[in-house]
DNA sequence: AGCGGTCAAGTTGAT
DNA sequence: ATCAACTTGACCGCT
């Protein structure tokens, strides 16, 4: 069976996550951006809910959660901790509260960690907030039941050999909690699912095997070989990418993603097999349901 | 109330 | 040297 799965937001459906920026939150005195920042988180737990009840509602198996669902939560000045928000144990119990609906309804849930989060920086200063900002997404994780957090391989700096094996370094900084969740994809200019295979061996972490990086990015694996190698870097149901180009494969720029999914795009090995398939389309959950509709008229 | 400029963060490669 | 691309739309502060 293949799941599909719709990220972070809504296009037609009037779900909402909402944000603040640090510049306005640091003018205020702070006790006055606690209060805020609570409102919000309390907001996007509830919206978390609302958004799963929808996905459960509409045959949507998988959801991605924003990484702003708590807005700023490791920003270097403005940022806090849960204990510090006049209604933390609140926010938490929300959040507790959807993920309790998840695992009820056999909803997946993942995060996906914007690419500030380099994990093989050579700054030092960027691997410590990329470790906060795992930290904090794992901490989510664990509330709401989510089993992936799935970042790219980060820069190559010119060696992508010690790149990665910089890389492998960072990952036994994390706690378990964050460890045991993190997934690597391959990504459009920089690391090819052959790039990443190794290390998805060595140090146990699971392939997010994205078929449209890999057609931006090819590495002379065909898309059934890369298929096969990554769905046996997962100990539990592989989660795979799955986009269309926004003018086609000849257009200008085929790394851009289009509203839908094309059904040509679709790897037709992909289809007997039990796999989550996140939809990134511009369209949102308008895009994964002509895609659903595709796939049962095959 | 409506509008336009602006948003925390990194890296790469196209122009 | 700058800029867009990576889920981009929402928020803020001015009139």
């Amino acid at each position: 069976m293949i799941r599909l799965g719709l990220c972070c937001t809504f296009r037609d459906e009037p779900i909402k996550f909402r944000v603040a920026t640090a510049a306005s939150l640091g003018k205020l005195p702070r006790p006055e951006a606690l209060t805020k920042l609570s409102a919000l988180g309390m907001a996007n737990a509830d919206a978390l809910l609302a958004a799963l009840r929808f996905c459960h509602a509409n045959g949507i198996g998988c959801f991605r959660v924003n990484s702003q669902i708590l807005p700023l939560r490791t920003h270097p000045t403005v940022g806090y901790s849960m204990d510090e928000l006049p209604s933390g144990a609140e926010v938490v119990r929300r959040f507790e509260e959807a993920g309790a609906f998840a695992r009820e309804h056999g909803l997946r849930t993942c995060f996906h960690p914007d690419q500030f989060v380099v994990l093989n920086s050579r700054r030092p200063d960027v691997v410590e907030a990329s470790i906060r900002e795992l930290e904090y997404q794992a901490e989510v994780a664990e509330w709401i039941g989510a089993d992936v957090i799935n970042v790219h391989g980060g820069g190559a700096f010119g060696d992508k050999k010690a790149s990665l094996d910089e890389f492998a370094r960072a990952l036994d900084r994390l706690s378990p909690g964050a460890r045991g969740r993190l997934t690597v994809e391959n990504d459009d200019r920089t690391y090819a699912p052959a790039d990443l295979l190794p290390i998805c061996h060595s140090a146990g972490i699971p392939l997010v095997y994205d078929a449209h990086h890999h057609r931006c990015n090819p590495d002379g694996l065909t898309v059934e070989e890369a298929t096969g190698r990554a769905i046996a870097t997962w100990d539990r149901e592989p989660l795979f990418h799955l986009s269309s180009p926004i003018e086609g494969w000849d257009g200008p720029r085929p790394e851009r993603h289009h509203d839908f999914i094309d059904l040509g795009d679709f790897p037709d090995c992909w289809r007997a097999l039990d796999l989550t398939v996140e939809v990134e389309a511009k369209a949102k959950e308008a895009a994964v349901l002509r895609l659903k509709e595709a796939l049962l008229r095959r």
